[in-house]
This record gives C-alpha cells, structure tokens and sequence, in this order.
DNA sequence: GCTCAAATAAAAATCGTTTCTATTTAATCA
DNA sequence: TGATTAAATAGAAACGATTTTTATTTGAGC
C-alpha cells in the first residue's frame, strides 16, 4: 500500500523521505485537488519544521514522475492532485468542491487524423479537462464558480 | 474587415480606442500566439505612450469577449491568438513556432454523456488542446520543446 | 463644444513561485 | 554497524509576471 509509493519513487530514483511519502499520503487522502500552501498547512500539522519551497520542489518532481497531476485552473496557479490510474485517461473537475474524477473516453485518435489529414501536422500531446459539477454539488445546488 | 471588429467591440460596449484596435490588428497579422510583453514591444512602434498594464487589461477584456483567446502554455504564463472563427472548435498548437491552426473535432457531447451517465455530474466547460509540429516545422526537423 | 464614464500612463505593489546557501539525511557499502 | 556522498531540506531572500493605484486623458452621446 504505502511500499507501491515507495517502490515507485525508488524507479524514478528519487529518495523516499518521510516528507515525500506525507505529500503523497495527503493528495491520496484528499477527492479533490490542493494547492501547494495547503498542501503545507497540512505538512505543518505532521512536521515541526517543513519549508514551502520543499513542498514546491517535491509537488514538481512528482509531477514529473506522473505520480501526481496537475489541473489547469483559469487561476492559472499551481494545483495538484493523486492519480493512481496509470492508462492513458482525462478528468472531469468539479468547479464547486475540487472533486477529481476520471474520464476513460479520449478522441486523440480521431484529433491525430486531422491534424495529419487537414495541416500535415504531428501531435505530440494534448490537453483535455473536462470541468463541471460532481452529483453532490450537482444536489446541493451550488451557484458555480472556480475555487 | 475593420469595421466588423468596431462593430464588434461597440457590442460588447467596449470603447473603440485606437490602441484596442491595433492590439487587435497586431494578432490578426501573427500567425502565432504572442505573449503581452511582445505585443507591447510592437505596440510601441505604432505608439509614442503605451504602458504594459494597458495592454494586458485589454487583452484581459478582449478574450472576456472572445474576440481574442488564451493558450494554455506549460509555463503558466499568458498568451493570446486571434481567432475569428464563431463556430465552437479547438486549437492545434506548434509548439516549435507558435502558430495555432483550428481542429473542428469535438468529442463533447461523448464526453458530456459519460459524465451523465457514470458520475452523474454536469458538464460546464471543457478545454481541449492539442500541441504538436505544425508541417513547416516539421518539414524543417524542428527539435520541438515549447517556445 | 460639453459632459461623464471609460480608458490610459506611470509608478508602485503584489504574491505565488523560485533561487540560494548552509545543514541534514537517505542510501550505499565496507 | 559506521563512514561516505549525493540528494534533500530549512530558512531567508530574490524574482518577475501580473495587478493595483491614482491622476490624467479620451471616446461617445448629446
Ligand atoms: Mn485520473
Ligand atoms: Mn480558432
Ligand atoms: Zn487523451
Ligand atoms: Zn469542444
């Protein structure tokens, strides 16, 4: 459970430290996705001494290693959440309450089609975020605004 | 052909300012996304006063209004394209050149389906983007990192 | 032309994020 | 185990893209 996570870091040759692991356990506890002070308020109340910069450094470089991902908020502030589905897959975002979930349809083949076939193109990523109420803010009648 | 964006700006009651106007005309004439620092830099060519704050909030009210729109950059920084295209469609990026290119594809009404049916959400924006090598660069064996 | 809200210039502030440097720690191996 | 060493960290400081502020100018309506 907790030794997958340090298994993992350890293939991505990154030390497994008690304060990597916290971050991990954090986003993995939370539905939603954090941003990096509150994911330090949260280290704050784990750690006697943990460093802001330490949680920028770390949330990056797991984000490299795709242990955690990132959303594109129109912000345009750094937030990050836990995703343990390892096939290629999008989300939808829950504007209301953070709630991450995810979504299996993706149509990069049909988009690598025309961009081949309209503007001799090559695609070599994409970005889709799907955004929206959850069933829950869904009921509860939210007024929806980013958060 | 300028007269429509007048038109345009006088619907939103937007003031039809010179230095909107030649905001304007400074991205229709690029191929590509520009940041608002590079467009100031052209707009102090054609202006003898023009401060980098007027820029960025009319670029802000502009995409407000769709008359231009943003690109979602990996270093989270702003930049905007022109865009006269009314029918609803997403972007085929270079990241080598900048230049954006249309994608008619959309996969939304699947994927508002599948967050219908299996999350019992609703969807209320999405953001598709696809990054590439348009086929100049391509043709030219352009080592693509984001510019 | 006159009026007034909207737009602007210029300077300053903001603040999320990154960098820097000395210190600590996890991993390796004797 | 203890020594070694590169990676990780704390804390302070810097950074810089973007935003705010205030006085002045300008476009639109009459
Ligand atoms: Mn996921
Ligand atoms: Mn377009
Ligand atoms: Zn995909
Ligand atoms: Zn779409």
């Amino acid at each position: 459970m907790d030794s997958d996570v340090a298994e993992y870091l350890r293939q991505l040759r990154m030390k497994v430290t008690p304060k990597r692991l916290a971050i991990i356990d954090i986003l993995k506890k939370e539905s939603g996705y954090l941003s990096p002070e509150e994911i330090w308020r949260r280290m704050k109340k784990r750690f006697a001494r943990i460093g802001l910069p330490t949680v920028y450094r770390n949330l990056e470089e797991l984000a490299n290693g795709k242990v955690i991902y990132r959303i594109t908020h129109p912000n345009r502030q750094l937030y990050y959440f836990y995703c343990g589905n390892s096939v290629h897959h999008h989300h939808f975002v829950c504007v209301a309450c953070r709630a991450v979930n995810d979504i299996e349809y993706c149509a990069i083949g049909d988009l690598q089609e025309e961009v081949r076939r309209k503007l001799s193109g090559r695609v070599v990523s994409h970005l889709l975020q799907v955004n929206g109420l959850c069933r829950n803010c869904l009921k509860k009648n939210y007024k929806g605004t980013w958060r």
